[in-house]
DNA sequence: GATATTTGATATGGTCCATAACAATTATCA
DNA sequence: TGATAATTGTTATGGACCATATCAAATATC
């Protein structure tokens, strides 16, 4: 309601007048069918980065199907299998997930049996993060996934020089940018 | 409840054995204070694209903080400047947003006066899409924000070879991965 | 030992993304 | 032609992700 009101406002104030009329009647039915021209959009880098990294997580959501590990729940098993004994708001802090929205991650992989949340002793407020054996065993093959049929494809993509320089320019980006 | 019950069950399960208590124990204060070991994930493409995107849209937020657009929005301006006389469905499927959630945009930029949807004479099912001549104005004010703050800023990070090499490989996974 | 801080957790709200459904309009085709 | 199917913009709705405030328990600070 407020929605249409909106649009008929709109499309009388800015486009009535007379040379706003003729503009419009031109504009009917241009290019129809015809495929879009993406102008400066491809070379804009905020929009490349972002349908990248869809088509990226994606794909990587197909490679795990099998083990059902999202981006960031593989990311954690990653973080806590190297970093044995860090709490909670280590590991969280460090992938740039807050705590609170970490509670449900960690619940999800405890449930499943891939991670533990250990009582700390010196510290008792604080939990201690580890990986189960399930969850060593299950990060194994993920990482054999992920190299096998994620990494490889990007390889096939670009070769191995070009990847390296790729992922190499986007740490940059995101740690000094 | 469920929560720590899946807490108390999956510590108890997979680490009180023998072996499991004694990892437990020797967990204890690993490496206090001391920035975590990042690992492999460093090299995730996911993950560091992840990282990158949402730096660039920060980035990106503060450098339009003016004229107050997303880069969302930004693109949309973007397209309807270079294809005038398309529809909503053709717009936003181009940039991979779905009708539904397009609507609310396209209230947003017609509400502020940047942007016109006029009823098509050929279809009067459809919504042409036109930039307002106010829209054009803040358009070419955007475009030269993001050339000076925001392109500019990667240049001096990467130097403007290495940019395009970066864009022009960020296109070709967005498009063929 | 009183006060402040930290940790994990809950509740909650916002934004973005996806699906189903609807009225109006147009396309299809028997 | 006229009945049926498809399309367009829209609404409603639910899920996933992200951010803030708040809390009890434990610890640190002074």
């Amino acid at each position: 309601m407020t929605v249409s009101k909106a649009a008929e406002k709109s499309s009388e104030k800015p486009a009535d007048t007379a040379k706003g009329r003729k503009d419009a009647a031109e504009l009917q039915g241009q290019g129809a069918g015809e495929a879009l021209q993406l102008g400066e959009l491809s070379e804009q880098l905020g929009y490349v980065l972002k349908r990248a990294q869809l088509k990226v997580f994606e794909n990587f959501l197909r490679c795990m199907a099998s083990l059902q590990l999202t981006p960031a729940q593989f990311s954690v098993l990653l973080l806590v299998e190297k970093n044995p004994g860090r709490n909670q708001t280590e590991i969280a802090s460090t992938l740039g997930i807050l705590r609170p929205n970490f509670v449900a991650m960690l619940d999800n992989l405890e449930s499943r049996d891939l991670c533990a949340r250990i009582r700390s002793t010196n510290d008792r407020r604080s939990h201690i993060l580890v990986l189960t054996d399930k969850g060593k065993a299950v990060l194994a093959r993920a990482k054999k996934l992920v190299a096998t049929k994620h990494e490889a494809r990007l390889n096939e993509l670009l070769g191995q020089a070009n990847r390296e320089a790729l992922i190499a320019m986007l740490a940059k980006v995101a740690n000094e940018f």
